[in-house]
DNA sequence: CTTAGATAATCTTGTAATCAGACAATCTAC
DNA sequence: GTAGATTGTCTGATTACAAGATTATCTAAG
């Protein structure tokens, strides 16, 4: 569903993940965004190639750390996260349309709350391996957030350090 | 999450929603399975032969049309896809476990709706190609049943089957 | 009955996603 | 200064996925 109102700016999911990220939490290392998106950082590389390519982000040297990059949107990519959101927004209100606004709040507090009691029955966050978790949950995440009509927060939610 | 769920069965998520659309709807054709799942007919072969191999289905010949198979589900098959109906309840029921009887109720109907709505949207019953939503609605749908503690539908809903 | 076209299942093949491991450069701690 | 860890990258190996061809069979038209 999301993914089809995606394709026409030409952002995979996971692009849009990474997108999310750095508008949230600002400039990141790869690791910290591979992390953050739990996407693999050999995956990462690959993604970053492209988005820079694409121009809606840029490897900046980190004056902290001479191995790593910060990865910076550029305004085209602030841009374009915004039309993104704006699309999954429509989406999710044309999936909610059967709900009156009332049933829609009580639809994102239900949601809301069974995602956050599954964050804390996994305090590792995502620690295990075959997390695919985060996808079902992305989806709700999704939901709930784009239903808040605020533009959809990152597909997956930042977890403290621990890569899959 | 569900995945994990099923993992110690031994079955993948298309696996579990071949048993339960066979418990639903009774020998199929391999297409009819193909198309009731969401999946490609040349991945049904490969999956049907490991299921076969597991004695969980069998392939009879169909009386009716000498090209096709019917596709049975043998006692065992029965046997497993009730386990992981009870697996999927359980894991529903550690998820739902923060929401009361009635809020649980009042989430079960609001994804119904949803869902039904979405379908009306769709007419063709996810004749598109990039059908993705399947999984997305298979996730609440499956929450959803599963939050009535009546053993999980099967993933993908069964569809105006179009047997021609 | 014969023939043309459609359909079921399978097989072949190509493409893409994914992940483990190796690697050089750099950091950190002792 | 040295040992070990970390960052980004690259290389393969594995796997899932689906498009297209193939064989056998069905259906419909004449």
């Amino acid at each position: 569903m999301a993914t089809e109102r995606l394709g026409p700016l030409g952002l995979s999911p996971r692009a849009w993940g990474v997108l999310s990220t750095l508008v949230e939490s600002g400039p990141l290392t790869q690791i910290q965004l591979a992390t953050a998106t739990a996407t693999d950082r050999t995956a990462m590389v690959y993604l970053l190639d492209e988005l820079e390519r694409k121009g809606l982000v840029e490897r900046m040297p980190n004056p902290d750390d001479r191995r790593s990059y910060l990865i910076h949107l550029t305004p085209q990519g602030t841009q374009t996260q915004r039309k993104a959101a704006a699309e999954l927004a429509t989406q999710a209100d044309t999936l909610l349309k059967p709900l009156a606004a009332a049933e829609r709040r009580q639809l994102v507090d239900l949601l809301t709350r069974i995602a956050d009691h599954w964050d804390e029955l996994n305090p590792g966050g995502a620690a295990k391996k075959g997390v695919r978790p985060a996808q079902a949950l992305q989806a709700l995440q999704n939901l709930a957030d784009a239903a808040e009509h605020e533009g959809p927060r990152p597909p997956a939610r930042k977890r403290r350090s621990r890569p899959r």
